[in-house]
DNA sequence: ATGTGTCTGTATAACGTTGTAAAACATGCT
DNA sequence: AGCATGTTTTACAACGTTATACAGACACAT
């Protein structure tokens, strides 16, 4: 087993303290005290179980990020802004993957991982409000994502529905009318959850376009497969859409492949766009037009506010902050026939 | 702050020890004495520390999985697996990301996470033998990708070359004559130490092709921009390959992009074979060929090792473990004007 | 009654670290 | 020399948990 304080202590004749201290750089020990232990910890290969320094301290320097699901660029490329956010401020991040699930998310959310986290910062899918009401643990908790909460939480999230209409708004100054919505989860169509869906109807309205009903695809999830499987229940259901919103790049990306294998031009035929700004969108053959969140923001923003109240007055009242977005036009939207 | 055994036991009026006898459903404890610890418990809302149980232990149940880039969906898919086969042993993951950096790859050798993580799994992009002989922390460490290791670490992987050769001939079958490989790191493209470099020499000498050393196009790294810059310099080079074999299949994704941007036509003129099987080739407008290492398995022998090193004999010989691959032929490869 | 054994529950000592307070040791000044 | 002053080192007690060893209680056969 690994050698511990005392171990050094003993070899090098001086207190464990001394051997923390030199360890730790405190200031006030002589250079001779310093290279003897040093020598010590060498000779035995020590280093410091952190797994007894987070106990002593109450802190681990840990903080969980949990998204819904690792597969898609999305997370993962926020993930990685997120780590670079944290390691600024020396924090490490634990990254967990809830699966979209809402009984996993609650798990989450009540501190499974008790005293191994200072903080949490969750992107949910399922989670309900009423799931965040009766939270016990104290650690700090961050929401990410396209939904909102009437809880005394922090929310980081662009204003969805005004992105969703820029996207609309988009599509409709190109001089497209039948414009689809890709990506409402079956049971949440109706409701008003799905801001981007909102952010459709609203725009569509605006425009004084219809907003037909039968241009919304549900679909069960939130990957490719979703998002092709939805075009072609579009494209099987009559009059076809000459543009189409979808809620992610993924979705958008399995749609053009599903009008592409159906011989429908892109962006001729109908234009497409998705809402992420995922790296693959830009490599495809028909490089993706998206709405573009500010991903380096959000991490930053959220790793700042979960640092904030660990190091000072929680008692700050819950935020909801809105990180910028852009258009990026690229593509797979153009002029009918164009 | 929460509450502790101590706590509870005093609500209780009973021993620390019966508490947690409780907590850990230790069998023999009355059933009055259960609830009433219970209630305690509840009452307070104790959740047990994980951090004291680690010190305790001398386990975390934590195992770290060091990936290159997340950004990489090959490396997302592949912790996803690994992420699923750990839970499988109660297991939970720590991911980290070396950017690819020897320094950090060394870094995460020497176990700067000393006991939080009760063992590693690390693909390296960087690392050389060296850096290995002189570990000292004594977690153990499984090695996964292409690199090989003469160092006393169980390493997991298809067998690349191999792999490379199936890919190469795959292409060589259809007909194509000068095909061209993507993705030599460009200090390496001399040394042996890439296996899939290697095989795409074997396969063109078998062959009875030219193995022409201006077919290899060399990169810094290995993304999607890196690709299509090397897809761009072969096609600057003056003859044009009728095939391209990318070191995976981001590069691969990359190069078709260059390609079309150029008007030539994939597969017709140039055929294309990428390496990892990644969701995102799936769907490109032109699936991509590629081969397809089997994640799951990699996944669940890289936790296995783990989990028996920890759980037992650690002096069993290291190991060198080839799980399986295959090869996916999609719409990205035909014969030449087909 | 006495010993023998099983079943519950308890007191105490770790695990490896750091904060606190006090002890040891210099140093400078009367 | 004696004493305040400041620096370096030490002893000890935590942090919250579990393992160990042991103490009662109770049943049962002697």
């Amino acid at each position: 087993m690994g050698a511990s304080l005392k171990d050094v202590a003993q070899l090098a004749g001086v207190s464990v303290k001394t051997v923390s201290n030199v360890v730790n750089n405190y200031p006030h020990v002589t250079p001779g005290m310093r290279e003897r232990v040093q020598r010590a910890i060498d000779e035995l290969g020590y280093r410091p179980n952190l797994t007894a320094r987070h106990l002593r301290k109450g802190r681990t320097g840990i903080i969980a990020l949990a998204v819904p699901e690792l597969g898609n660029p999305y997370f993962a490329e926020l993930a990685g802004a997120v780590i670079d956010a944290a390691a600024r401020h020396d924090y490490t991040v634990l990254l967990d993957h809830t699966a979209g699930q809402r009984e996993r998310e609650v798990l989450v959310t009540q501190g499974f991982r008790a005293h191994v986290i200072d903080g949490l910062i969750l992107s949910p899918i399922e989670l309900e409000t009423s799931d965040l009401l009766g939270r016990r643990d104290d650690a700090p908790l961050v929401l990410l994502g396209e939904r909102e909460y009437e809880a005394p939480y922090d929310q980081i999230a662009i204003d969805n529905v005004a992105a969703a209409r820029t996207a609309v708004r988009h599509l409709s100054g190109l001089g497209r009318r039948r414009i689809a919505f890709i990506g409402a989860r079956r049971e949440m169509a109706r409701r008003p959850a799905h801001l981007r869906l909102r952010g459709w109807r609203e725009e569509l309205t605006a425009a004084g376009l219809p907003c037909d009903e039968s241009l919304v695809a549900a679909t069960d999830g939130y990957g490719r497969w979703d998002g092709a499987a939805a075009m072609n229940a579009l494209l099987d259901r009559g009059e076809r859409p000459d543009a189409v919103f979808a809620y992610n790049d993924l979705m958008a990306l399995g749609a053009m492949r599903a009008l592409v294998e159906r011989g429908v031009r892109v962006p001729q035929d109908v234009s497409v766009v998705g809402f992420d700004d995922v790296e693959e969108g830009r490599f495809s053959t028909v490089a993706l037009t998206t709405v573009a969140p500010d991903k380096q923001a959000i991490a930053r923003l959220a790793v700042e506010r979960v640092v904030a109240r660990l190091t000072g007055d929680r008692q700050v009242e819950a935020e909801r902050i809105q990180p910028g977005y852009t258009l990026v036009a690229r593509e797979s939207t153009a002029a009918p026939g164009a």
